[in-house]
DNA sequence: GAGTAGGGATTGTTCAACAATCCATCAATC
DNA sequence: GATTGATGGATTGTTGAACAATCCCTACTC
């Protein structure tokens, strides 16, 4: 026997918005946050709307409506008259980002006591797997691993508008991982400090961890602004 | 003599995007978001492209681009194939916002004390405003006296992106406090709790100014969900 | 009363057009 | 030689019309 007799009732439910129940816009939109954050779409990049459209095989309007989506979550810029643009981050950028991240982040850990138990599993979870894609030389799967950690970490809050806001600032800063050299040198030290971060936090040294999570994010901010050069 | 030669152009160059540089979109989403926040256009509102599009005398197309805009302000609500409708807060959407106002506004007094005077400054100023409208009698200018009075604490971060994440928490919550009753009778009680926070703050008593903050923030919640019912 | 077949209204999307703006190029001026 | 001015092609900004898809109300049937 299954759990609840409804229990597939429920998993449609919550598929349903995935299937038809998107418009054009939002699907280009989807494509568009892929291609940028694999790095494929590099900043600087200049998307011509014609070219785009043609492409995508969507109509100039409806591209532009998709700009506008991804504009607001600043992974393009729009430049009146003159097109949209893969955002580039500026060393101010980096910094502010990792500033927003000190904060929700902290108050993660803060609340690792009262949250639920599967979303302390899920903490585990990203590191076992991003230590499992470093076993296997995937570096790129290394570091959404770490990124799925650090949203995990965010998500002890258990606000969902802080989950938000921490899946925008990450996926900006993809923008400037893309400019690092290597992935390997930049993810693989952490690996270890992840490791060392969750087993804090499963013994309830919250203060240690927090202060191990501000040292962390201080070095990964400081290696990227160096990296930057601005 | 001024002070440096070039000066002035930096000047051009700060003020360079105020002009005319933006879309009929953009503007039209002010508009729209100006409406919304004052109280103008109702939570539950329906927004018909084709007469909203006449009312403001542009397109169609123009108008949907202005819709994309807000509705990542969660100001809207997108419902394929039916249409765009003025959002309506549920009482855990309020619970939630206030939730992420406990962390980035009380983040913020904790970086009172290395903040710069000029952001402390603010925090008088706003309190201030607030009680000589409260003395004239003008209990909505009180209202956004006190968003500018919360906007301040959550800058005291130093950070672009907490003010823009705590702006549009804010903006959101007035789709809430548009269902209150009485402005007067939400508003007047902080009035005096307001200016102890800031003389918390200027004392440098943080720790307490936290405390105090808190307890705002809970009653208010409590206020507001006590008042939807839901 | 429950179910169901129109059918009008609204949204989703495309297309074509034109004005406004940008940008590279070249010419003219001092 | 460097700055300014004019030219023209390319791209964006915005509009209007068109049509398919969908929703939702209504009238009808049983």
């Amino acid at each position: 026997m299954t759990a609840a007799p409804e229990a597939w009732l429920d998993r449609i439910a919550a598929a349903r918005d995935d299937l038809d129940r998107s418009s054009t816009a939002a699907r280009v939109a989807d494509l568009l946050r892929d291609q940028i954050t694999a790095g494929l779409l590099v900043p600087g990049a200049r998307l011509p709307e014609e070219e785009l459209g043609k492409a995508a095989g969507v109509s100039r309007n409806t591209l532009r409506e998709s700009f506008r989506l991804l504009v607001k979550e600043r992974l393009l810029v729009h430049e009146f008259n003159r097109g949209v643009f893969v955002r580039t981050l500026t060393a101010g950028d980096v910094a502010d980002i990792y500033r927003a991240r000190r904060i929700l982040e902290c108050e993660g850990l803060r609340n690792a006591a009262t949250a639920p138990p599967e979303a302390l599993a899920r903490l585990d979870a990203a590191v076992t797997a991003g230590e499992r894609a470093a076993a296997a030389g995937d570096w790129p799967e290394v570091g959404t691993a770490d990124i799925r950690f650090h949203k995990a970490i965010a998500a002890l809050c258990g606000s969902p508008r802080v989950d938000e806001m921490v899946r925008h600032l990450l996926a900006e800063l993809r923008l400037a991982f893309h400019q690092m050299v290597s992935p390997r040198d930049f993810h693989e030290p952490y690996l270890a400090r992840n490791r060392q971060l969750v087993d804090l936090v499963q013994r309830g040294d919250t203060t240690a961890a927090e202060r191990e999570l501000r040292a962390y994010l201080d070095t990964a901010e400081a290696q990227l602004i160096r990296a930057y050069g601005t």
